[in-house]
DNA sequence: GTGAAAGCGCTAACAC
DNA sequence: GTGTTAGCGCTTTCAC
């Protein structure tokens, strides 16, 4: 059972397939008595105009693509849900497809959207080399989200991972705290790296050279994050503060300190998370916002759909340390 | 700069647009010598295949869509990766479109991806009626996910709520709890009413008429949940157990008992959240797993994909419930 | 105000 | 093994 076309609406009206296509886009040079039984035909025979064929004669399509970790991460949906609602906006639709941090895999989807011929192309980048990109960035804009290539050369939107880190531990430091830990995700990951750079410059701020027992990156999943985290506070010598350089980190290291009646060790995690205000005390954060991100992504993107844009823009998000009681204690 | 065709290739490769297309799929009916002069060619121009051309051709597209309240919702976020992953697996790709609870966005969405031809939609409904589907359930098979529309005659796939619900709150009543809140989202949502059928269905199992004070369907974000557990909390007879009817009430029901000192009343909530686990006690909750619901949904998108199907499906998800220490609580 | 014809990029016949 | 032709559903000239 095919669809209809406009060429079956034309027969069943019995107008030509012009007039239905104008009736179709709304033009206003159409008879209104020949309009409205062309209404008609499309009513009876439920004809869905073929947004395909109408891209395929424009030349370029409606939607712009999202290449993300996974959707199932919540930082990232709320970005794309943010990139969603401003494309909605501008008549855009999204498409997305997530990497599983897979190089390969992320290769696979950017192939899949520049075949669907996306106007532009929003992407968190995975590790790894991105000369292949040169290949599509002719044909459609692309913008990185949350961190940058090695490379350089791209628009990129993200908030200042090294400023922000230093801040976050100069915070723990101004409460007198001198040995704090860091609680990462994997080290490959840039925000990582620039994460861990801005807890190093901040205590090197006061001169302190961090015990290399302290810093942990490595953890990827929340429960490894609680293995982490108590080994760090079973140390001789335990850190008076930690620092989790991501959610996921966080709420290992929140479960770690309440499970283990370390309350009272000072945390402050980068990036909020669910619940992190009802624990006691309430976990200071860095307000990493991924809808001013998505927002901010989607702007750019519509500054390349207007205009030719002949320089790159590194974008920082203005981002901010929130204080709700855990950064704020004391060593004990 | 318009992108490259196979006409381009053609030409520069000197061969016919016909060798070129099965150079690009992969046919194996081509001389070698010339197959790699193709795709030199290729290279050369940066050429990527169009695939809205190929679909008009084909009559047919290659993406399953995807319309759900909003992505920024951690249950729809994890359902959604479920789904891509397992339409990926099948070769196809994923189109995604929220409401924002809105049925007039809802439509315009699902009008989107029919325009897009999609092979198949998978929806997770607003309220109001849905006979407008019928204009699309033609031209493509239409799975319902989370909840059913009033009308019925679609395929679901969903938990059962009733039996859930009814289930969790026999729980409370078996460790001794008459008195029993009920804390949801908006009672418009039919998995709201079928949770608040469930409650009715166990307390009334043991002779007990809820006091109507119990019952607050209403709060539709979690800091509105805090003040309405706040309010039953401070009733002159307080409920000994609440049940949170999702997890979106369920923080802000957890923030309120761990702010409030009310930590010992006991509490479950329908659906896991982060953090559930790590409170003390930690948080008895109903599995309802988003990624078991997209897969399911997923596997009957398959099977009308692959074979004509007559009759709706009705396809409850098995869930089950966790006991991790707050619902074993006995009434203080 | 309306229609006929060409063509967007591709593939499926069917020749050669 | 390779090329030619037609046509997918639509819009865009340009006549009428």
């Amino acid at each position: 059972m095919k669809a209809p076309t406009l060429h079956d609406v034309a027969a069943e009206a019995g107008v030509s397939i012009k007039t239905v296509s104008r009736v179709v886009n709304g033009a206003t040079t159409v008879d209104p008595e020949i309009r409205d039984r062309v209404q008609d035909a499309i009513e009876l025979l439920q004809y869905v105009p073929n947004t395909l064929a109408r891209t395929l004669k424009a030349g370029t399509g409606n939607t712009i693509g999202v290449v993300i970790d996974t959707i199932a991460d919540p930082f990232f949906a709320t970005l794309t849900s943010a990139v969603e609602i401003a494309a909605l906006e501008a008549g855009l639709g999204t498409v997305f497809g997530s990497t599983g941090f897979d190089a390969t895999r992320e290769r696979s989807q950017v192939e899949r959207m520049a075949m669907q011929r996306v106007r532009a192309l929003i992407l968190a980048p995975t590790n790894g080399t991105h000369e292949y990109l040169d290949r599509y960035r002719a044909s459609f804009p692309v913008v990185l989200i949350d961190r940058d290539v090695e490379q350089g050369g791209f628009d990129v939107v993200h908030v200042d991972d090294v400023a922000l880190a230093r801040e976050a531990v100069a915070h723990l430091v101004a409460h007198g705290h001198r040995r704090v830990a860091f609680i990462g995700s994997d080290e490959r990951f840039i925000t990582t790296r620039h994460r861990l750079e801005g807890y190093r410059q901040a205590l090197s701020a006061v001169g302190v050279e961090p015990d290399p027992e302290w810093i942990r990156p490595g953890p990827t999943r929340d429960v490894d994050a609680v293995a982490v985290a108590l080994d760090v506070l079973s140390l001789d010598d335990p850190p008076t503060a930690i620092f989790a350089a991501n959610p996921r980190a966080a709420i290992g290291v929140a479960h770690a300190l309440h499970t283990s009646d370390d309350a009272d060790v000072a945390f402050i995690s980068f990036g909020d998370f669910p619940l992190a205000r009802t624990l006691t005390p309430a976990v200071t954060y860095v307000d990493q916002d991924p809808v001013a991100i998505g927002d901010a992504a989607m702007r750019r993107v519509l500054v390349h759909l207007e205009q030719d844009v002949t320089e790159e823009a590194d974008i920082f998000v203005p981002a901010r340390l929130v204080q709700r009681g855990s950064g704020e204690l004391k060593p004990r």
